[in-house]
RNA sequence: GGCAUCGUGGCCGAGUGGCUAGGCGCAGCUCUGCAAAAGCUUGUACAGCGGUUCGAAUCCGCUCGAUGCCUCCA
């Protein structure tokens, strides 16, 4: 019997803006569609937000056992762009001002999409397809869609007709908009090219002479929609109809609502049970975006290189920071809210570690059973873990007692323990102990276990000179010692 | 302008009709040679104004403020 047969999630489903029972489409499997990056330009911290609670959501799944197929698209066909280049598209773009191929772009920042996620200890998507790789099952759905009506050419490109599909669909169902506000309230733009009206979106876009990006199509040459990708690509691996979609909340509209229009047009029904949207990380109070430049890179975290910041923060401590906010609330970053976090998550890492070595006794004085039901009560709840983090430190008090003789711990719900907060914390969450080679380590413990012995020495011989001098530099050099009731250990930072 | 979301104690951040979220910080205490670490204790917070209710931070209305989407964006 698999762990998830004993729980039930509710998940914040955006279409019907309520909770809902999660209920997998076939038992014990679950499908889940992610939009990933345009790989233009290097992953910022809010895009890893977002990337990072669903691999959270992910993470739990498969800690319940479910088999989950996860299918995170990277976009490297290039959408278009609103300014001043009307019609050319982002990767195009990029790649002329840097005098590179469009492939050379997209495998730059592949990999630096790649390698920031896996500092952040992100699990690979099952499948991690790309819009290039799709061009042809991209035509022929525009062929579907035309044949049933929800199409039309224009000069060279097609595009979905809003108001046709509205006549008998509902358009606007994920975002609570109406198509007649929309036509009202529609700002003027500029380049409104051959749309018989602006609600109508591209599914195929004529590639004009110096487009770099373009591939032969019945309608001539040209490239994808920008909403079509990830209609295709998750019919393809999920099917029609498959459990999870998710993204950030910029996508809900126009980009989610498009692809439900696609799906409805192409396959007659919609294509997703529980839409989820994870909400976007802030920089002084305003989203972070590529387009503005309000936003901070990975690698300015990890060094610590920007104004904002008063010392570099790890990988870890910035996934601890992230997930103690819900994955559906605006997170501001900033110093003070990273610096206490990465107290807290010392804390807890501290004592996680220290629990295989807690003397055991006869009985608990902590009641582990209803401890971890209360862990998995508050993931089932939406992937509340801000709240499992509260119920973690719960456990790290006891654990702390437990050090001091205050408490006692049976061996039993020890080894139950350490199962439970490993699942959690390591599986679940996905944090990591501080990684640190480990024969430097054993060395640099050997080394310290040393002076902790020649300060115990001068401190028996009341030479307080000298053992505060070994105390005192070893803090200089980040270590930190802790005399406790069964002697001294020590910390590194 | 339209459509949403949000406004919680010094800071971050959960919750959402009556019952302690949690982390960080601050203060006191215990421990200590002194510290640190750890533990214990302490916060009577929910933007404002009305309304519903036995009871609201939580529901409703209005006001103010912030943010997001409406145009590429995680």
């Amino acid at each position: 019997m698999q762990t998830y047969q004993n729980q039930s999630i509710q998940i914040y489903n955006s279409l019907s803006g309520k909770k809902e029972v999660f209920k997998a489409l076939n038992e014990g499997h679950i499908g889940m569609y992610v939009c990933g990056p345009t790989v233009y330009s290097n992953v910022h911290l809010g895009n890893c937000r977002t990337f990072m609670s669903f691999d959270m959501i992910f993470r739990y799944f498969k800690h319940l056992g479910y088999k989950v197929r996860y299918v995170r698209n990277i976009t490297d066909a290039g959408h278009m762009v609103d300014d001043a280049e009307d019609g050319e598209d982002k990767i195009a773009k990029k790649a002329r001002l840097e005098q590179l191929e469009p492939m050379e772009v997209v495998q730059r920042y592949t990999l630096d999409f790649h390698n920031t996620l896996e500092k952040f200890n992100l699990l690979p998507p099952s499948i991690e397809p790309t819009a290039t790789g799709h061009i042809i099952e991209q035509i022929e759905i525009i062929k579907d869609i035309f044949e049933k009506g929800y199409a039309y050419e224009a000069n060279g490109s097609v595009y979905f007709d809003v108001a046709k599909f509205n006549e008998t669909h509902d358009y606007g169902q994920l975002s609570g908009r109406k198509l007649e506000d929309m036509i009202t309230n529609t700002r003027e733009l500029t380049a409104q090219d051959d749309k018989k009206s602006p609600q109508d979106f591209a599914l195929w876009k004529k590639a004009e002479p110096q487009h770099i990006m373009r591939w032969p199509s019945p309608w001539g040459d040209g490239f994808p929609g920008w909403h079509l990708e990830c209609t295709v690509m998750s019919t393809k691996y999920l099917g029609e109809t498959f459990d999870i979609h998710g993204g950030g909340m910029d996508l809900k509209f126009p980009h989610h609502e498009c692809e439900i229009a696609q799906a409805e047009a192409s396959y007659g029904k919609s294509p997703v049970r529980y839409w989820m949207h994870a909400n976007m990380l802030t920089l002084n109070g305003k989203k972070m975006a590529k387009s503005t430049g309000n936003n901070i890179l990975p690698g300015e975290i990890f060094t610590g290189e920007n104004e904002l910041l008063s010392k570099p923060f790890s990988a870890s401590v910035v996934r601890f920071f992230m997930m103690q906010a819900h994955y559906a609330s605006i997170l501001d970053l900033s110093d003070d809210a990273l610096l206490a976090s990465e107290k807290g998550f010392t804390k807890l890492m501290e004592a996680f570690a220290s629990v295989g070595a807690l003397n055991t006794g006869d009985k608990s004085d902590f009641d582990i059973k209803s401890w971890e039901q209360k862990c998995y009560d508050s993931m089932n709840d939406d992937f509340n873990t801000p709240i499992l983090i509260s119920h973690l430190f719960e456990a790290v008090r006891h654990i702390n007692l437990i050090k001091e003789g205050k408490e006692d711990i049976s061996q039993l719900d020890r080894d139950n323990l350490q199962l439970t907060l490993n699942n959690f914390i390591i599986d679940v969450l996905g944090l990591e102990p501080n990684a640190t080679n480990a024969a430097d380590t054993e060395k640099l413990s050997g080394v310290v276990e040393m002076l902790i012995q020649f300060r115990k020495d001068a401190r028996e011989n009341k030479d307080f000179a000298t053992s505060d001098k070994i105390r005192d530099q070893l803090a200089d050099l980040g270590i930190q010692l802790k005399d406790g009731k069964d002697g001294t250990t020590f910390s590194v930072n």
